[in-house]
DNA sequence: GCGCTGTGCGATACGGTGTATCTCACAATA
DNA sequence: TATTGTGAGATACACCGTATCGCACAGCGC
């Protein structure tokens, strides 16, 4: 009874609500022209200024209009996330192995990522159920289920839950770091004078001997080594585990 | 001359900000304390009810008197991060193994992310440098920097961000799971009124085979042994590239 | 062709946000 | 005691997500 939903039917799910009632001509908007507004707003300038009002000005249109595709802002952020997912494409099914597949969805996630900065921010956030999501998981299942080793589903899920977490936090570093780059180093002058000092009398504290080390003698290798380095780590873990 | 600091001075970091100007008496508000308000209202309401607002409000001042302690809300974030950092405290600096130091930082993180949910949000989403920060990825390098098989602090850096990419991807993960369980599980009848059609319908498309195989033949261990299971793959992908 | 009716759109409104600015009471000094 | 400087609070602004409401207009019956 508490259920705002019509009694009669299911309750509308989020992934699937119809277009509006197909009324012939007047409405140039559409779910999809929402969302590749929001992500066009996006990409140009950055997720927190992704406001309803603004998607809805440049459709043209009122910010009530929205509500009558979106009925919360969470929904559009949702659906952002999902289209994402869609030029995500996954592996071929030939005959990869399961190791090429997963670095294969791996990589596409981070190129997914470093086109569209903010889905950075989505990734991990909220639960991704989308179809487009559903493909991918789906994908990922897919490469490992008939690979030799991997006896039980629970192992599947196992190692694609891990391989997924390493991807969104290596994927989240990455663009924050890069963020922080860009933010600083549009000369690179202010980030010696910004946070060059601050760094350096931390260290000079004492108290992080080790880091001290990494700023003195680390080569900082570029984030396409960093981030294929630690998904082999990733991936040779789980295949020391695979029933042999 | 961009700059709006002082010439003379170094611009004033986050971390740093002084106490201000010792006026004896009137001010019963410090640093400290705003964090503390801050985290204490993000543990009982959620993050996104954390308003510099409210915060005032919950010490008996006005909004703006705030502003003479921090520079911004985004620094308050980054302070709250910062504070939970300082309750991961390190594993002591015996005779530990590297694994055994790598598992109790990330278990504890696991763990401050469980007694503040909002912690989760903000991993990853923003440079974490703060005392507290550094110190964990001080003590996460040290439990690697003099242990056997890594040879060069580029061999400890690289196991450090791959494991924390993990933690953080892992961490993110369960809390979303978590709470879309609560916000369904309230009474367990509503999951299966509202995601179970929609899910059912999905997978009977038959687009996700493998999705099913999990929904049906897949035994759901606790976040625990997830967290563990993944662990573990990752720090025996790590021990798999030392030296030998 | 005309009048009615229903509906979807837009304007308006509301409570909230982060933050800039302005004013004024007060405390310390001359 | 008069003056000055400072910091706290009130006020203000632009913007946000979203609820509500009134109206113009399209579709239909006569």
């Amino acid at each position: 009874m508490a259920t705002p939903s019509e009694p009669g039917g299911e309750p509308r799910l989020v992934w699937e609500r119809p277009e509006p009632p197909s009324r012939p001509a007047p409405s140039p908007l559409s779910r999809d022209g929402i969302v590749r507004a929001a992500v066009e707003l996006a990409d140009t300038d950055g997720l927190e200024s992704v406001s309803l009002r603004k998607v809805a000005a440049a459709l043209g249109a009122g910010p009530m209009r929205l509500y009558g595709y979106l009925s919360t802002k969470d929904e559009l952020l949702d659906l952002m996330a999902d289209a994402v997912y869609g030029e995500i494409t996954p592996p071929g099914p030939a005959a990869e192995d399961w190791r090429a597949a997963l670095r294969t969805l791996a990589h596409r996630t981070r190129q997914a990522a470093r086109r569209h900065e903010w889905f950075a921010d989505l990734l991990g956030g909220r639960p991704h159920v989308g179809p487009n999501a559903l493909a991918y998981l789906e994908a990922s299942m897919a490469a490992l289920d008939d690979a030799p080793g991997f006896g039980h589903i629970d192992t599947v899920m196992q190692a694609v839950s891990t391989v997924n977490a390493y991807v969104v936090g290596a994927v989240r570093a990455e663009i924050t770091e890069l963020r922080a780059e860009r933010a600083t180093g549009l000369d690179e002058r202010q980030w010696q004078d910004a946070f060059g000092p601050y760094m350096g009398r931390m260290l000079a504290t004492g108290r992080y001997p080790t880091l001290v080390k990494v700023v003195t003698d680390a080569t900082h290798p570029g984030p396409d080594t960093t981030f294929d380095a630690g998904l082999n780590y990733v991936l040779d873990g789980i295949a020391t585990h695979l029933t042999h």
